[in-house]
DNA sequence: GTGAAAGCGCTAACAC
DNA sequence: GTGTTAGCGCTTTCAC
């Protein structure tokens, strides 16, 4: 049983020859398969990672961030032989929780972008197959290695761009506030205005959260202040097309009337609002990176947590207007004009 | 051992309470998680099904299918436990197709809509497991049981309210060649048309692919014909968007100048075509129903091939005009006028 | 109501 | 190089 085991594990080099052929050919004959499950019990292994998905992403199909992670994912750990199980936590007591995900026989999972108090962040406590947050830079004291976009140098690039664009009176829309991603944007956002010793008013910073509904509130509030922005940077794509949506609805043109900035680059709104200067976010790639990470954590069985940030690239296209070119921009009472 | 096993699968009945409590304490004080492979080993099952996507699927963050249908099936699959499997085929040779699906320890799999010619359709020459289509409606000789949305019944409803609203010269957008849907959507066109004594006219019927760029090539193509259609039907939501944004490039109004149907309702499209009229069709619905399928023969152990085609229904927006309203619709030279 | 023991299909020491 | 054997962690038949 040893050589044939040996010869299916692949282990060739062993054997004469003609004892691998009589092997395989056996094998080939009989129409044999291995069975994985019994493999696993004996190896202690599964070859599936599991993508964890929290009930805050609820419904996946709305999560443009779960599918290009996934296809990522897949890319690499198909090359592997490793496969992806979707384990969707339902809002189970947290004492379940962990259960579930043992239950799920996985070598070791993906975190889908898990948000701030997310359960999720204490499993090094409760678990001990490595495990890699997607989407989401943590705090390193949670010992969870993560992959994710540089939102802090990415943002600060498409700053500093506006300003070189010669704006000074900037509007900001948050992201979702459990987000880390949204936190650290905004964080950013502030820290490269009072570099420049730039004080954004409080007013034209509005809360959102990533939806394109969100965005449009956001364009209600700040349409609603007394001074108006030049610009206003969407913490994302999402919320910077309702931003635009609303404007458009009101008349009020983009760039000419008002500037709008994204974030992320999401392919899927290119039709929505091709001219939106944004900022290029390869989420393939995080998905890649993060299992490729994953695997290394559970074929050296090392837990060592190296995280890795991705760089964002600017995106200009002409929702941006270019202040220094000499060209104007209309004052307040021209835009409260044309809103009727 | 025997009774420790019976009481944590849940066979309580068989034990006085006071049995029960000791085994189930213990457990919890051991922090004992039962060993999913091992128990998969005992009992020949895992818990598992799996998606199959083929490689046709390529991309999965492209195809507007996969979502809805792995959101369904999770929603079902979750409250009987079980887990999915995404199962990404390589293009593999038809040799290692079937070991790359054992391999992968399933119980059962869905099928994500298979192409005319998919390998995946002798199934049930190479694999006794379960499986189920979903997307696809399969001719009966395969043997495998599906479900789809019934797309001759709401094609027709389309076509007929369409002849309703007094269009006579129909133009057609066909599907991807080689989608069972796409071939079903034009046979039940052409028949509804037939029944009318209405013969379209073959230039009028060209060929698409479901993209938004088949959609704009269609437009053209429909343009350049000496005579032209009072309604344009897209075989999906998708190239219809493809069609209308190719029509508006060249200022040609929807539904003025030329009408334009879509199918499929396709949420993610809303925001770019939010007045196309269309025919709903809800995946996350059949994702459900396939997998609850699936679900049965995997308990009953019967293949009982009995298929299920959900209703879709007419969405009736305003890309789409009355003609019968006394509406003129303009004719040719000034069409080809406003092109210029 | 409970324990002993065989076995699910495979891997990996270990001896030969 | 090759065969024997003891598990992997659970279920289940069969005695008791």
């Amino acid at each position: 049983m040893t050589t044939t085991s040996n010869i299916l594990q692949g282990r060739h080099e062993l054997y004469r020859e003609e004892t691998v052929q009589k092997v395989l050919v056996a094998a080939e004959q009989l129409g044999y398969r291995p069975n994985l499950l019994a493999r696993g019990l004996a190896k202690q292994t599964t070859h599936t990672v599991g993508l964890v998905l929290e009930p805050h992403h609820s419904r996946i199909t709305r999560n443009d961030y779960a599918l290009p992670i996934l296809e990522g994912a897949t890319e690499f750990l198909t090359q592997q032989d490793y496969d992806i199980k979707i384990i969707t936590l339902v809002n189970e007591h947290p004492k379940y929780l962990w259960c579930r995900i043992e239950s799920a026989a996985i070598d070791g999972a993906l975190l889908l972008a898990p948000v701030m108090e997310s359960p999720l962040l204490e499993w090094n406590q409760h678990l001990s197959i490595p495990v890699v947050s997607v989407g989401s830079t943590l705090p390193p004291d949670y010992g969870i290695p993560y992959v994710d976009i540089d939102n802090e140098r990415a943002m600060r690039m498409l700053v500093e761009w506006i300003l070189a664009q010669g704006h000074r009176q900037i509007g900001f829309v948050k992201g979702h506030p459990l987000h880390w991603s949204a936190y650290q944007r905004e964080r950013t956002f502030r820290q490269v205005l009072a570099e420049h010793n730039i004080h954004p008013r409080e007013e034209w910073v509005v809360q959102g959260n990533y939806t394109a509904e969100s965005g449009r509130r956001a364009a209600q509030q700040i349409l609603a202040c007394n001074k108006l922005p030049t610009v206003v940077i969407c913490a994302n794509d999402g919320s910077a097309v309702g931003f635009i949506q609303q404007l458009t609805e009101l008349r009020i043109r983009v760039p000419e009337d008002i500037s709008v900035a994204g974030f992320d680059d999401e392919p899927l709104l290119h039709p929505i609002a091709p001219n939106l200067t944004t900022v290029r976010h390869d989420k393939v790639q995080v998905g890649y990176l993060a299992s490729q990470m994953l695997f290394q954590q559970i074929v050296n069985e090392t837990n060592s947590v190296a995280s890795t940030l991705i760089e964002g690239s600017l995106v200009v296209r002409s929702s941006v207007a270019n202040l220094r070119g000499g060209q104007r921009r209309p004052n307040y009472s021209q835009l409260k004009e044309v809103q009727r």
